[in-house]
DNA sequence: CGGAATCCTCTTCGATACTG
DNA sequence: CAGTATCGAAGAGGATTCCG
């Protein structure tokens, strides 16, 4: 039963070590948005199996980046979680997922396409130096997905679910998030040609495209 | 001959359909310290096999991420680099490393030892913000292995051997070395306790315990 | 030396079916 | 729902061989 390894004395090698296999950085990515139940996660990875799924969430658990709790009732269900090891790894899946931009140039027709995705191209794009002093959330609907990003102190989360008091709401389709995520598409064109809408606060929205990357 | 795909239109599964098998990431490890001839990389990868190292080369090569080249005579040899694709995996590969760490307390006897790994862990840890207009080099010898940092214009260059003539050399030894590394030991303190002897000039001291982590 | 090709064994993956 | 069990297919690992 012992687990294969490069054994290397050496961190990119321990790392892959614990992530290396199939799927392993995928489930991360998953529940750097929150946490997920078992379905979800297999919803969110078209292809995995069950089998698989149970082995690498038992394999993260035992190197404590992922926990698995029971949520207070009513909701009662179990679900996993990312540790704060697991968080810490936001850094690396958000720099592959810039590097990843450069090969998603062309979308293909077997491709999956999930709101949550665009969520983690978005804040991989998201330009820190426009964050600066701005403390404010904006609201996204992608398709039926909600989500939203939360700028305080120069840090940006961003969550599932809809926000308290958005500054801003943008509303759009799957595909113009994506394009616009992946730079194919300037922001300030999108919500011109009325693919991206949006309300509340004009200044709130010009910030907000300037983070999206408008020029 | 099609390759496996995760097929999800998202950055960070096309960063791992290219960079997600065995052994990939740490052969873009092996490279980020200077092209390497297939059999050093071999000898870096221990475990690989011919036919496997050949066949990574041979798809990192398709994705642009690593390029073929003959050095010029009397060297004339075949030697694999990374693109300029690839170097751009720096950041990645850098925070898989600091992350790694973290699973590197415990040295394992059945571990290979590689100074260009150290190399890696001591370039990975380098706080950047410290670098301003500081133009000098450290020589570290931790146990038996010498590398020295470079640092001028705001850039970071980690080698190989002593320095040519340091502004600091800094002693240690391998675990106390990671523990600063990861974090676990304050720069500071190790130099109180003796962990880590220098010799040089107080004020480099100063700057490089600061790029170590020292608050 | 720098690979490519072949063969064989073992492990892992992927898909489906089945159970608490 | 949340997994376990199972099985054929694909990939990994190691050795060896061949070639330029």
């Amino acid at each position: 039963m012992s687990k294969r390894s490069y054994n290397q004395y050496c961190g990119v090698a321990r790392a892959m070590d614990v992530l290396g296999e199939r799927w392993t950085l995928l489930i991360v990515r998953e529940l750097l948005t929150g946490p997920k139940r078992f379905k979800d996660l297999l919803e969110g990875l078209p292809g995995i199996g069950t089998n698989l799924l149970t082995a690498r969430l038992k394999d993260l658990e035992g190197y404590g980046v992922v926990r698995r709790v029971t949520l207070p009732p009513p909701a009662a269900s179990r679900v996993y979680e990312l540790t704060e090891l697991g968080r810490s790894l936001e850094p690396v899946i958000m720099g592959l997922a810039r590097w990843g931009l450069k090969f998603l140039g062309a979308s293909r027709e077997e491709d999956d396409r999930q709101p949550a995705w665009a969520m983690v191209a978005l804040k991989s794009v998201l330009k820190s130096e426009a964050k600066g002093e701005t403390r404010e959330s904006y609201e996204f609907r992608v398709d039926d997905e909600v989500f939203h990003v939360w700028i305080a102190d120069g840090e940006t989360e961003v969550r599932q679910g809809s926000a308290a008091d958005p500054d801003l709401v943008v509303r759009s389709d799957t595909q113009t998030f994506l394009a616009v995520a992946a730079g194919r598409i300037e922001p300030t064109e999108a919500v011109a040609s009325g693919a991206i809408g949006t309300e509340g606060d004009r200044e709130a929205r010009e910030r907000c495209m300037k983070m999206l990357g408008a020029r």
